[in-house]
DNA sequence: TAGAGCACGTA
DNA sequence: CGTACGTGCTCTAA
């Protein structure tokens, strides 16, 4: 009980000490002045920069105490030791000092404490500050762009040091020094005197940089004695060492801060004052900063007010276990033999590892029952054993459009042991154990993506069956909505704790032949730490998979989906370049065309795409009066207004002319771009388009696809169809087909709310919309009128959006009355879907999760704000959620069946592309007949609903030409 | 130079 | 005042 106590004090408490002098001089030097003087010529980026990184920070890291420390005039002790001291900054520019008290008047205003002391440096008042803070129990962060201050750095002090682009902080923590400097922190000011600091104007040993000075003082130890030793040092280097030992002594005293200077103040004075809005807002009126910048930094400021409710600290119970991370041992293997022996000591036995592949292959093959997996005994079984036994398979490499390239290959146990394999040393010898050791203990194996793990592995010729866990798509089911940039922020994200994020794969200051040396060995650091972090992120995963009963679904569905998938990408689709070439051509002089006319008519050479001189043209020279205003509040200038403007300015030929010429340009340089967007991406060893497709981004359960993007392909008319027409099978195939599935969602519906009225619908096999107005307006099928049957359509659709009455009148260009007749009509006709819809939103607001059929889940906390936009948000994503997350489920198992069912059938023709709904498939020669079938009976039989599921297949020459 | 805003393509 | 995405372009940040 006592040490929960102290353990939340502190967690709870954390201490931001902040360098405001260098801090201003990185901001300065990193914003050109000239975009940042008001109109009375004050400069003023240094203060923009200092306030907006500062409230970054502040809404990231959340201190609850903080204080800032600024140099003040005059000199320190310090120039009495060294007169040359910092004179670079003494001769700070005239723009930047006259920001200073802007800064701290700032401040002040905000409530925030910040400290100067004559005879001592910002740099002295930080070393107190922040051992203030360590000392009373606080965490410590320092805010500081000085690298002396790394020297303060331990398990409870952490620099945040800029980047080379200021913008990203790195978290300096012993491991992130150890790691660059190959020191520790409190042997790190002995470095930096061998070194020299430029930016202080201190110079170091001619020729000796971070890379000899960590050299020495882990042969020496301390820095007297690499004095002591330097006449053994010999060649040039320890020659200039010796030269030059009194400096480095005066460095090293300089350089030490002061930790215990009497400042006058204690930590609890450095809680948050209240911010004055009355002194900050004339000081913003002062600076000229705008309504953004405002609001950015006063909402930095001001992380109390903000609730910000995430399920991830609902999920993650933190006092369960704080993880602490353990550097693994790094050992080695330098053949195929040396491997295998590893293997045998560290991993789980072969026997365990194929009991356990089973297992998981049972699970992946029961798609029929995938309901009741998650529950039952031989899974509870399976995953307990193989829980307590497992290992990771960590590889990175590079990926571009369809190529793939291993780099390295970690290889970690449950024993904290690693190996690391860099990939321009894999013989042959060590590849047939690697692939041994797959094929052996592939049961046990945990991975972070499996679907990038299949790439560069086939890379190297090496095959990947299903994996025992995979905690990228294991973090995505477990919160859907979470994006983690990197494996270091879904480590932090879920284990609760703070991880430093990764330095930069090469960075200079190392000695030239120390240099591949030192490389390789932070490479392999590098990938060890994230194999380490997959361990750890696995086991809080696997406990999360079972607690939900999502095995069934990162079994069954997602692991399968990864693999159909990785295939796909890697065949990629054909496309014919003559023929996108040719359009391109076209479009592109139909653009020209368009913007030579639309210029004319202007009297000047607008941006046809920039929507800001688009608006000043049409609203302020041509007087036209705008329709509609964008978010932010400046006019609209999209095609639904451009279109009403140009029917409105039939008398005013000039602005007419302009208007037709604009639209014209718009779709025309659309078309082009995509175009031009897609000749781009092709891989000209193969021709081929392979887009990557992102399995763990849409929040949904939905597939997305990026580089390029092939699910957003024009469709809706005749000229953007067109370019479906360059999608062509590829040499060594006949022709494509299309399947998809029609209404998927509505029977989905239909379905899960058993409404019989519905399900009859859908049973009847009648025009579905028509049958469906049939019953609304109670007449019979023959008489629904073409109106009624598209308003009708509408509503049905917009059902799984959330669709408002008001919504669906500007749609249909009804009034809002009658839209909400229609809605009470066909609620009045299916009053169980009505229910359904209803019941989805109430049970999302008690658990604070919807669920689609499978189990997937996804977050809401949205539903609970008080902010009605917010929450209405919430409410109709909410509903959607299970309806478009169940049609994304069932694609996904129609994918793994379709895919094996050709495979099984031993068919050459492939799965190409997934829209959504729509698969597109590579058809073999002569294959034609039986691909079709086997195709759509797997997508209809994916899973038995209360109504059939329709599935209309064409074939063609060409993506266009197998549309149906 | 990064990020926001706008526009627009898909299911 | 309809869900879910990705991409390209312009322009701001003062």
């Amino acid at each position: 009980m006592e040490d929960q106590t102290k353990k939340q004090d502190k967690d709870g408490r954390t201490l931001l000490v902040v360098d405001g002098h260098s801090l201003a001089f990185r901001a300065f030097y990193a914003l050109p002045v000239e975009s940042f003087t008001t109109s009375t010529g004050q400069p003023t980026n240094a203060v923009w920069g200092f306030a907006t990184m500062l409230a970054d920070v502040m809404a990231k890291e959340k201190p609850t105490h903080m204080g800032v420390a600024f140099d003040v005039k005059g000199g320190t002790f310090r120039n009495a030791m060294l007169p040359q001291y910092k004179g670079t900054r003494e001769a700070a520019p005239k723009e930047l000092l006259s920001q200073l008290p802007l800064i701290q008047d700032l401040l002040k205003g905000l409530g925030i404490t910040y400290i100067e002391k004559p005879g001592y440096e910002g740099d002295d008042i930080i070393g107190t500050l922040a051992t203030m803070g360590e000392q009373a129990g606080f965490k410590t962060l320092v805010l500081s762009g000085d690298r002396d201050a790394f020297q303060l750095v331990d398990n409870d002090i952490t620099v945040l040091y800029p980047g080379h682009h200021f913008k990203n902080l790195k978290h300096m923590t012993p491991q992130a020094i150890m790691d660059r400097y190959k020191v520790t922190p409190e042997q790190y000011p002995d470095l930096a005197a061998m070194r020299g600091e430029g930016a202080d104007n201190i110079p170091g040993v001619p020729g000796v940089g971070d890379g000899y000075a960590a050299k020495w003082i882990n042969k020496y130890g301390s820095l007297d004695s690499i004095l002591e030793h330097a006449d053994e040092i010999g060649g040039k280097k320890g020659q200039a060492l010796a030269e030059n030992a009194n400096q480095v002594r005066l460095n090293r005293k300089v350089n030490a801060l002061v930790r215990d200077l009497d400042l006058g103040v204690k930590v609890e004075d450095l809680r948050f004052g209240t911010i004055h809005t009355d002194q900050v807002l004339p000081i913003f009126e002062q600076l000229q900063f705008g309504p953004q910048t405002r609001k950015k930094i006063l909402r930095g400021f001001n992380t109390v007010a903000d609730y910000d409710y995430s399920p991830a600290s609902a999920l993650v119970d933190v006092s369960n276990k704080q993880e602490e991370f353990v550097q693994p041992e790094r050992d080695k293997a330098e053949s195929g033999d040396q491997l295998r022996d590893w293997c045998e000591k560290h991993l789980p036995d072969k026997a365990l590892c194929q009991r356990s592949a089973d297992h998981v292959k049972a699970m992946a093959d029961s798609l029929d029952k995938i309901k009741d997996i998650g529950d039952s005994d031989q899974h509870a079984m399976c995953c307990s054993e193989a829980m307590k036994e497992h290992w990771v398979l960590h590889a990175i490499g590079w990926a571009k459009h369809g190529d793939y390239g291993l780099e390295e290959l970690a290889i970690l146990s449950m024993d904290g042991h690693g190996l690391v394999l860099m990939a321009e040393d894999i013989d042959q010898d060590m590849r047939g154990a690697i692939q041994e050791l797959i094929d052996q203990r592939i049961g046990t194996c945990v991975v972070h993506g499996y679907k990038e793990h299949l790439h560069l592995l086939e890379s190297q010729g090496l095959h990947m069956p299903l994996p025992l866990f995979d905690t990228k798509l294991a973090g995505y089911l477990a919160e859907p909505d979470f994006h983690a940039d990197n494996l270091e922020q879904a480590v932090a994200h879920f284990l609760a704790i703070p991880v430093e994020e990764e330095p930069e794969a090469t960075q200079g200051a190392l000695a030239l032949d120390g240099r591949e040396d030192e490389d390789e060995r932070r490479r392999g650091t590098r990938i060890l730490r994230q194999a380490q972090y997959v361990m750890m992120v696995s086991e809080r995963l696997q406990e999360l998979m079972d607690e939900r009963h999502q095995y069934g679904l990162l079994r069954t569905i997602e692991l399968p989906t990864s693999a159909v998938l990785a295939q796909m990408e890697t065949e990629g689709a054909k496309v014919d370049d003559a023929r996108l070439k040719e359009m391109h051509d076209r479009f592109a002089a139909e653009a020209r065309q368009a913007q030579e006319i639309a210029w004319d008519r202007a009297g000047s050479r607008v941006n046809l795409q920039s929507p800001k001189q688009l608006s000043k043209v049409l609203f302020d020279d041509m007087g036209l009066v705008p329709t509609h205003r964008t978010k932010t509040g400046s006019y609209s200038t999209n095609v639904s207004v451009l279109q009403d403007l140009y029917i409105k300015s039939v008398n005013n030929e000039r602005a007419n002319d302009f208007l037709g010429a604009l639209l014209k340009h718009r779709e025309t340089n659309k078309l082009k771009q995509i175009v031009q967007t897609l000749r781009e991406a092709v891989n000209p060893r193969d021709g081929r388009l392979h887009t990557t497709y992102e399995q763990t981004v849409a929040a949904t359960g939905r597939l997305s696809s990026v580089d390029p993007n092939l699910q957003n392909i024009p469709n809706r008319d005749a000229r953007g169809r067109e370019i479906r027409s360059a999608f062509v099978p590829g040499s060594g195939y006949e022709a494509l087909l299309s399947s998809d599935y029609s209404q998927v969602e509505l029977r989905i519906m239909a379905h899960l709310s058993g409404d019989q009225a519905l399900i009859d619908a859908f049973k009847s096999g009648a025009d579905f919309h028509r049958y469906v107005a049939s019953l609304v307006y109670d007449i019979p099928m023959e008489e629904v009128t073409g109106d009624q049957r598209s308003h009708v359509k509408a509503m049905s659709y917009g059902l799984a959006y959330g669709l408002s009455t008001y919504g669906l009148a500007q749609q249909l260009k009804i009034s809002p009355a009658a839209a909400d007749v229609l809605r009470a009509k066909y609620f009045a006709t299916f009053g169980k879907v009505h229910e359904y819809l209803e019941s989805l939103v109430a049970d999302a607001r008690e658990k604070g999760y919807t669920e689609t059929m499978f189990g997937r889940r996804r977050y809401f906390p949205g539903l609970r704000s008080k902010r009605r936009p917010t929450r209405e948000a919430a409410e109709r994503a909410a509903l959607n959620a299970p309806i478009q997350g169940s049609a994304a489920d069932i694609m996904k198992i129609a994918m793994i069946k379709a895919s094996r069912a050709l495979s099984d059938q031993g068919l050459k023709s492939r799965i190409s592309l997934q829209i959504h709904d729509e698969l597109v498939v590579e058809i073999a020669p002569g294959e034609t007949d039986k691909a079709t079938k086997l195709v759509k009976d797997s997508m209809e039989h994916a899973v038995e609903l209360a109504v059939p599921l329709d599935v209309s297949t064409g074939i063609g020459q060409d993506w266009e030409l197998a549309a149906h």
